[in-house]
DNA sequence: CGAGGACTACCCACAAGTGGGTAGACGGGC
DNA sequence: GCCCGTCTACCCACTTGTGGGTAGTCCTCG
């Protein structure tokens, strides 16, 4: 290593998390936490005065979202190396944030050591992505050949973006709501999106729906 | 008129609503009822037939929307004037319609007066829209230079287009759910747009959103 | 003929949104 | 000084979606 402590800061707007953490780390010799924050501005102060090398991220923050933090953390202080903090395994969350500039995405329930090795992990350059992630972002990439979407769930996908509920998608199309409802969980499920509203980005994107109303 | 009947086609899925309306328009001398459909295929079958002046159509309809078959009727029976039928008064159906080629839109909750108007009127090459209707339109209009979103709202309109429930918008901007749900009201009536679905796709549409993850 | 995918349907408990409202505080403009 | 728009907040009853499941029927492909 460079130094012989890895420098980190913290953001999380929880105090239990932002204290917890702290502590937790602070049991490790070779890891020295440099400022804990709760709002991504407030960090990104300490950021500059003390310019860490890894900078622990909420991604849901208020104010400033986790995802906008990267960003702004990227051009002032390009050489600190974010690892995104997470209670969410969505893929959207989690290709976000690496499109914007995290090197690492760790969900909160995983162990403390394992919070430790991604601090060390990237402190040294790497990236590391916990478990849970990894399998999202390797099915993300494998998903889509392997498992494309049936002409049934496009078709429920293009009512799902006119805004259809499950009742007047199984109405439209002679089945029962309970089936929609199935049809609508296996497209989250299969594109890896949490959200309805994802699911219509999806489908506007990728020319499954048109925005013509 | 040109000719002493009017010829009247209706397509509704709702057995009440079809043979209802058949009834009381069959007591009107002027108005002859020369077929009922409970699917707009069906109704697009009858149509060819007995080339009817006007087709009154429900919007909501299984298999084939009633918007869809707009577009069917006026390929193949461009003569055929069509007044849609609905429960609903949100404007994207409304705009939708006339948009697609109908040329009168009427609430299910009218009087069967304004039925047989609705007929007379697009009969005779008039248009004809209900009350309610008519408001919508108008205000539509009228609305946007009128009453512009507010920053917050455009704010609002964004955090939703990404898919964060009122919960998660109230924590982001450091207010309560309840308030998060009033702009999200006021946003869907601001807008004349009854589902999220299509706060989304006006977001994308009019560049207050991006869909850039 | 057996496997697997597609489509269908239902179960549960819980969370969230809907669509009506009302109402207070603040600030700018007439 | 008062009006109006904005932003805030809450009420209610109701519907809908969520996220776990399980499971049956068809049809196709090997």
């Amino acid at each position: 290593m460079t130094r012989d402590r890895i420098s980190v800061l913290l953001i999380d707007n929880h105090p239990v998390v932002l204290d917890g953490l702290k502590a937790v780390l602070e049991t490790f010799d070779h890891i020295e936490v440099v400022g804990t924050a709760s709002l991504a501005q407030v960090g990104l102060e300490i950021a500059r005065q003390r310019r860490p090398q890894v900078a622990l991220m909420d991604i849901n923050m208020p104010k400033l979202s986790g995802i906008d933090a990267i960003e702004l953390f990227r051009r002032e202080l390009p050489d600190t190396r974010i690892v995104m903090l997470s209670m969410h395994d969505s893929r959207e969350y989690i290709s976000s944030s690496i499109m914007h500039g995290a090197v690492g995405y760790i969900l909160k329930d995983v162990s403390t050591d394992e919070v430790v090795c991604a601090i060390e992990t990237v402190a040294s350059g790497g990236t590391y992505f916990s478990s849970g992630v990894r399998d999202i972002l390797m099915a993300d990439e494998a998903r889509m050949e392997a498992n494309p979407l049936t002409p049934r769930e496009r078709h429920i996908l293009g009512l799902i973006v006119t805004g259809r509920s499950n009742r007047e998608i199984a109405e439209e199309l002679g089945i029962t709501p309970a089936t929609a409802e199935t049809h609508r969980k296996n497209l989250k499920r299969k594109l890896g999106i949490a959200t309805t509203a994802g699911l219509i980005r999806y489908a506007l994107d990728h020319g499954i729906a048109t925005r013509a109303v």
